[in-house]
DNA sequence: AAAGGGCACAACCGCCGATAT
DNA sequence: AATATCGGCGGTTGTGCCCTT
């Protein structure tokens, strides 16, 4: 009949690990490496179930684990990539080195909902809350230049190649995904600032796509020789040159044109 | 200085697919 | 084939710390 159970519960500890059952664990694996959970604390002389050793390995004691405060860099990476994938926060985790499932899990509901709902964004759709999308483009504006008067026009584009601009292994989670619907949501989900120039900290456009198409929200008044140098505003005019607010414009073209200056930083 | 509230985070719970018996 | 556990995952909770009143 089946497996034998992973451990009797009765008499086990439960509650905080103390530095003593740290050591014990930690010495054990380092030791044996880990073959099966179910021996783990047997063979390791702890009180706990297998579980919970496999929980206190993986969100605290592995040496691979990054320390300390997450970076706002990382903090923009997981709201990229719960756009694409929602709660999944394993495969999160796993675009992220050193950083454990419950870490960003604790990161998203303690920080980051926060941070998207003062910016106006819901956290579960990444939509602006009252749906209006005008109003996202200028949040996302604020966030970087609150001095500049901006209007806005809208461009739809195709994006044959969009998805080459994502991280692959992020479009292979999609891709794998059976769900289309999901797989359509999350791929609509997808905002996106243009930044510009060698250090790309130029934020000079900001938009949105979706899995057949992406829209384009270009800064009419927006003046980037305010923010770049003349080369690089000289180029970035170029770019803006190709953008026909009343065509249809190949994201291949425009995008790869000025691949050494453009960067697209998904939001 | 004490009390209360909010926050951050570690740990637990329960579910599910894979797998051993 | 049926059954039961394992391992992994996401949601939730308990607790300690810090800040405010």
């Amino acid at each position: 009949m089946g497996r034998q159970p992973c451990c009797d519960k009765v008499g086990l500890k439960r509650g905080p690990w103390t530095i003593e059952e740290d050591h014990k664990l930690m010495s054990f694996i380092l030791n044996n490496g880990i073959h099966c959970w179910r021996m783990v604390p047997k063979l390791a002389g702890l009180l706990r179930c297998g579980k919970s050793c496999r929980l206190r390995w993986i969100n605290y004691l592995r040496p691979d684990l990054k320390r300390g405060a997450f970076t706002e860099d990382e903090e923009d990476q997981i709201i990229q990539l719960h756009s694409l994938l929602g709660n999944r926060w394993s495969k999160i985790a796993a675009h992220l080195p050193g950083r454990t499932d419950n870490e960003i899990k604790n990161q998203w509901n303690t920080r980051i909902k926060k941070r998207l709902k003062l910016l106006g964004l819901d956290p579960v759709t990444h939509k602006p809350i009252n749906g209006n999308h005008e109003e996202q483009v200028v949040t996302v504006d604020k966030k970087t230049d609150d001095q500049h008067e901006i209007k806005h026009s809208k461009l739809t584009v195709t994006s044959s190649s969009m998805e080459q601009e994502i991280d692959d292994n992020v479009m292979e989670e999609i891709r794998r995904t059976d769900d289309d619907d999901v797989k359509t949501q999350q791929v609509l989900n997808i905002d996106y600032q243009v930044l510009w120039g060698n250090n790309l900290n130029n934020v000079v456009a900001s938009g949105s796509c979706s899995a057949s198409s992406f829209s384009w929200e270009k800064s009419n008044n927006y003046n980037p020789s305010s923010v770049l140098s003349n080369d690089q505003s000289n180029s970035f005019q170029q770019w803006i040159d190709n953008v026909n607010v009343d065509s249809l414009l190949s994201w291949d073209y425009c995008f790869n044109q000025q691949e050494d200056n453009l960067f697209l930083h998904l939001d």
